[in-house]
RNA sequence: CGGGGCGUAGCGUAGUCCGGUUAGCGCGCCUGCUUUGGGAGCAGGAGGUCGCAGGUUCGAAUCCUGCCGCCCCGACCA
């Protein structure tokens, strides 16, 4: 392809609103440009690397036996409010004002809509059917670029089998073609167990990668891969101490002290002799949760362990119910429920709040003087904690959801009617799963874990071009003619050649919209050399320069292009 | 939906607090000449509903009110 006949619009300045590595370069490079929040248009250079990703996600998906589909966005609303999800996604999902329509956010019930009536027989299954379709949901904040949109593209697929041991495999077959499609694209990922949420079901895995505009927080070993979300992820941590001799209940006089870094300055003690009070709001009755020192307490973790409605408690209500303000409650005389984290199990000589303000309490026995105590595990984990896994140690980051595939179960195919005749004439739902992958999020998680303050450093497999011809001079006529010689002769052999021919851009522009554009390799094409018989050829990623003989060219592009 | 920031030419911005000529600058764009190994030089030129609407005023990019849009943090989220 040729430059100056091309529409490539590099920008040599950051746009103001965009702010992760990714975007920015996105932009720079004039591969995307949006048209409103959450909403891009992709140019010729990326919509033919989105191309690329699509191709290898079809490949792997139709060697696992995938069928590719091509679905509508604009569905019945009908079909939706069948499986409850109108309701479910609520105003994520868009509506049209004038046809009882829905835009797509993801498939599930069209597919199970061709699938019912239609795979009537154990001997139709399994199946693999897939797509890869333009979805659209409201997302309240659309972010981080092209990462979280109201409009992306998706490979979703789903599988229908007669049995469970069935859906296993297809699940297996799926992270396996998910690890090749990842694998190939040159991304650096991990897998995580998850809880499926909304999507209904029981086992799923997300392929992640670690990124700081991720919107997701792991725990992740490197050692031994053990990957979670902080959500329910766990770790090797000690507990508190319980000594041989449980000291008397006794009052402290601690004006001013709230934290529990304060407690700990005060008093010189350690934050693990601390017991931290923090009250919710559990289905309208107070709760005391009792943490470690400075843990914190996960939300998340407490709601799955209690279920019902919870919620901190309002700093009156806190006076209310303990008599005393955040910073002063504990346990001793607190008259309702009290859970605590599993690391303070049986701790003994603690010091807690004194439900008095400006009091503490010292020789606090969890075991003796709060006998209606319950443990549960409560914490977030940090980095550096041991993992529960193996002896290395937990990183905590965040990360983005490039990937998930999700064990559904019979949720739509109840819902919808899928439902098929074993060998004895008995009727049973088809046992579905569903998985799913953010085309454009493995494009941009690519940039962001390639590129340097030049730009993008692409890899042969995804990159738009291979090679990058740059014809310094074009108004030297020496020039002229050989590089375009080059760019015919390598097209025909069938290299993807990007040619710079503009003819009024100056040499040093040229390198830079190169190194920015980041192709593999790049063919400088200047005079000196030149005549010389001779070319320059850069390798981007390692920035590499070699001056070559033109005879040579061949040989060197099928070792850095291998 | 809560908090913060922003909206001036294709892009990046100054001016806004404290109202007062023709709204300034850099990049980009157009024309001509020169230049071509790391984002060229000179000369000339085009391009603006100052987000939108209303108000205050002799006079509004600037002050007031309402709305819209965009970014960031949080909440939410396959």
């Amino acid at each position: 392809m040729k430059l100056s006949k091309s529409f490539v619009p590099t920008l040599k300045e950051v746009p103001a609103d965009a702010v992760i590595p990714s975007h920015i370069l996105m932009l720079r490079t004039g591969m995307v440009r949006m048209v409103s929040a959450g909403i891009y248009s992709f140019l010729p250079l990326g919509y033919k690397v989105l191309r690329k990703i699509t191709d290898i996600i079809r490949e792997e998906m139709n060697a696992i036996g995938g069928q590719e589909f091509h679905l509508p966005g604009l569905n019945p609303k009908e079909i939706w409010e069948a499986t409850g999800r109108v309701e479910g996604f609520g105003d994520i999902l868009f509506h049209v004002k004038n046809r009882e329509y829905v835009l797509a956010p993801t498939h599930e019930e069209i597919m199970a809509f061709h699938a019912k009536g239609t795979l009537k027989s154990y001997k139709d299954l399994p199946q693999i059917w897939y797509q890869i379709q333009t979805k659209f949901r409201n997302e309240p904040r659309p972010r981080s670029g092209v990462i979280r949109g109201r409009q992306f593209l998706m490979k979703d697929s789903y599988t229908f089998d007669a049995t469970w041991e069935d859906l296993d495999k297809a699940y297996e077959l799926h992270d396996q073609a998910y690890r090749k499609i990842f694998d190939r694209c040159g991304l650096k990922y991990f897998v995580v167990g998850a809880s499926s949420g909304a999507m209904g079901g029981n086992k799923s895995e997300e392929f992640m990668v670690k990124s700081d505009a991720g919107e997701d927080t792991v725990a992740y070993c490197e050692s031994c891969s053990y990957a979670a979300n902080v959500e329910v992820a766990t770790s090797k941590i000690e507990t508190v101490n319980r000594d041989d001799n449980s000291k008397e209940l006794y009052e402290i006089h601690t004006p001013d002290v709230k934290s529990i870094d304060e407690l700990c300055e005060f008093l010189k003690i350690n934050q693990r002799e601390t017991a931290k009070s923090r009250v919710y709001i559990h289905n309208g009755e107070p709760l005391l949760v009792l943490m470690s020192g400075n843990d914190e307490v996960n939300e998340t973790k407490l709601n799955t362990v209690i279920g019902g409605d919870v919620r901190p408690g309002h700093p009156e209500e806190l006076q209310n119910i303990t008599g005393a303000d955040a910073g002063s409650i504990g346990p001793i005389g607190f008259k309702h429920r009290i859970i605590a984290d599993n690391r303070l199990r049986n701790g003994n000589n603690l010091y807690s709040g004194a439900n008095k303000n400006d009091y503490h309490i010292g020789g606090l026995d969890l075991k003796r003087d709060v006998p209606a105590i319950e443990y549960f595990d409560l914490r977030s984990v940090e980095s550096g904690e041991g993992c529960p896994r193996c002896n290395g140690k937990l990183e905590v980051f965040k990360a983005i959801e490039l990937g998930h595939i999700f064990k559904l179960g019979t949720k739509y195919s109840e819902a919808l009617g899928v439902y098929y005749l074993d060998e004895k004439g008995e009727s049973h739902p088809a046992i579905m799963g569903s998985y799913g992958i953010g085309c454009e999020r493995v494009l941009a998680c690519y940039i962001e874990q390639n590129y340097d303050d030049k730009g993008i450093i692409w890899d042969t497999t995804l990159a738009p071009f291979s090679i990058h011809l740059i014809a310094l001079n074009m108004k030297s006529e020496l020039i002229a003619n050989k590089s375009n010689e080059l760019y015919d002769e390598l097209s025909k052999a069938g290299y993807e050649v990007l040619f710079d021919d503009r003819i009024d851009a100056s040499a040093g522009f040229k390198f830079n919209d190169a190194d920015l554009l980041g192709m593999p390799v790049q063919i400088i094409i200047g005079e000196r050399n030149l005549k010389e018989g001779k070319v320059e050829i850069k390798n981007r990623r390692t920035g590499d320069k070699d001056t070559i003989a033109l005879d040579e060219l061949k040989l060197k592009l099928k070792e850095l292009l291998q």
